[in-house]
DNA sequence: CAAGCGGGTGAATCGAGAA
DNA sequence: CTTCTCGATTCACCCGCTT
């Protein structure tokens, strides 16, 4: 009997590099029909004049790089157009992409997205735990930016992991506005002098998100302006593969070695649930974005009878057993139903800490964001 | 002495009705530079092409009327750009405008609000806390909508209720996200029969919270798009005028009839939180007008490390830095800028005391004596 | 060592009015 | 028009140092 290899393409030559240039240039390497899934965080096109001050007189560090000024909104439009065209030539015919903006750009995007056959799929709402404040008090705080996701055409037979996010979502299908926090801390890159090396670093829990929503393990992930490299980064932790395009010598090599630093979770955390299920309550999804709970970890129960393991997208198994961690507790105690969150506990540093606890953490991040 | 009627504009004639017609020819109706507030809730362009159903195969009641079907995505952009067009002659100067919309008609919006000039102040997301689930299991659920709140151009002085948006938020800013339900219950027009009149009717707590935002007493508020009177009902609850255009007679006689049993709230709870910007300007020398400076008093900061010498013109003298409050505060700290009257205290028997308490003490004098 | 305090910072289209 | 002055305005989180 003969193996078919079923969704599990060849690793391209070109799969997991960097490619130094112009995106649209750059893009002509690459064959067309490639690409499982794009990622595009191009230039908002911000435009700012003059400095903005914080009420204690501080200096906001403003974006104010060169591939950010754009003459005019025409102008900004034919750069899109240039690259949405590109990017769509080395797509697969079920490939989608995601593009990220501000309303600085995000219409004009959604725009030319739907001008050039795109198919739009969501626009999804990253909110964002802890935005900049407005500081002069004209305007609403702004607090989220807007990710549209299309396929390639309105046939495309994309990829969306809906069982996957629904148990991420702890069992209730996943919504479009996702609470995330920025990039900040230690997964915040800086230079020796502790300056940020990107003006604007995406979180890894966006990316990973928006992996384990639309990709499948083995998938090429294309992101045509790779910055510092969090696409990659998060590609390579979820099992996928990338390709990058990156103007800038300096982010290539900043992108580089954190990729280097990547381990790629094991396969079998990797698994995406299938199945039906059923159970209700909050994110267990938000534990492992917040870095809470790690995929893979071993949970128990408090008195370390019952173990399962921590899978990416959320659920967790033991032995055959595969769901929610409200569905796993009921499988391995033998119940019908059961509470994850007062079952199931981390191991850390010897100690028992319970699930519930930590959700505690999240939920005061929430209530601080009006959730 | 003739009185001014500052603010408090004649209600014109054409408040507080419905105009029955298409949207352009309707505006045409209106003079110039009459509004206030827009409101537009125009058709979303959805497209559908067959029938939703549920997993129970009943059939979703999906909007489906007339005016919601365009052929083209130029045909909507030209539908769009009319009615901005017309909508901007009627528009004060200072007027600003919210759109809200989805995915399938914002981007268009938003970047026709662009093209013609308006200025975005705001895009924000109405989360909802209740929306129809995705039956189909394709995509995310798609919770939210998506307003654009702009200026009529970038200069101008929009109206923001910035401190009312803060307390009515937990005296921390308003965010760009908003968590409302969507409209149901008692509040959702039906008819004898019990079906909802209007396919997409606004629920009144988010007209309630655009309308104070942006918004005074008295002012005029025109929604072009009227159907069921979401905006001429919230409008008058809360002491604004209203005026609508609708195509249909079937919605403006069930609008007509819900505003008719709309009472406005009394003026007293009316009352906007005003912050420090509003309050009579009081300069520095009135303070030694009162006596509760003297000249040649030392001024300090909080903690001792700058002081300053009061001068009998109420300047202040710092070494060789002489100036107003705000520049020797600015220049003995090497700021750009200072606010003096949050930056310098008064001694007086050995207690600190901040220059804007004493200005306090100045405003409640002019309070009482009506000035 | 835990708790508390001070400092720093993030994709931001961030005055108004008089002269 | 421009220029100048007055003076209003910040939330969540991380890090490092002190108590």
């Amino acid at each position: 009997m003969q193996r078919k290899t079923v969704g599990v393409a060849e690793r391209p030559a070109f799969a997991d590099t960097i490619i130094k240039g112009d995106c649209v240039a750059a893009l002509e390497q690459l064959p067309s029909a490639s690409i499982d899934v794009v990622f595009g965080d191009p230039p908002y096109n911000l435009q700012l004049e003059s400095g903005l001050t914080r009420p204690d007189q501080s200096v906001v560090d403003a974006v104010d790089d060169e591939w950010d000024k754009f003459a005019s909104f025409e102008a900004y439009d034919a750069f899109t157009r240039a690259w949405l065209l590109a990017v769509r030539r080395v797509m697969k015919p079920d490939a989608s992409i995601w593009v990220i903006g501000s309303y600085h750009n995000i219409f004009r995007v959604g725009t030319m997205l739907q001008d050039l056959g795109f198919w739009i799929l969501n626009d999804v709402v990253w909110r964002k735990t802890n935005p900049m404040p407005n500081f002069r008090g004209k305007r609403f705080t702004n607090a989220h930016e807007t990710m549209i996701w299309a396929s390639r055409n309105p046939n495309s037979r994309y990829t969306f992991n809906y069982e996957a996010m629904k148990a991420f979502n702890d069992d209730v299908q996943m919504r479009s506005d996702w609470l995330i926090p920025i990039c900040t801390g230690s997964e915040r890159l800086k230079d020796d002098a502790g300056h940020k090396i990107h003006p604007t670093q995406k979180p890894e829990a966006l990316l990973a998100r928006v992996l384990l929503a639309s990709s499948k393990t083995g998938d090429v992930v294309l992101d045509p302006f790779f910055g510092s490299g969090t696409t990659g980064a998060v590609a390579k932790r979820l099992g996928r593969h990338y390709v990058g395009v990156e103007r800038e010598q300096g982010y290539i090599d900043a992108a580089t070695a954190r990729i280097a630093a990547v381990e790629t979770a094991p396969a079998a955390t990797l698994e995406l649930l299938k199945g039906k299920r059923s159970e209700p309550r909050v994110p267990f999804g938000a534990l492992l974005e917040r870095g809470l709970v790690t995929p893979g970890a071993i949970l128990t129960d408090a008195r370390g009878r019952h173990q399962a393991r921590v899978r990416a997208d959320g659920s967790l198994e033991s032995g055959e057993r595969v769901g929610s961690i409200h569905r796993v507790g009921a499988l391995v105690q033998g119940f019908d139903a059961c509470n994850g969150w007062t079952f199931w506990h981390v191991h850390d540093r010897g100690q028992l800490t319970l699930i519930d606890d930590l959700r505690k953490i999240v939920r005061d991040e929430m209530a601080a964001a009006g959730a």
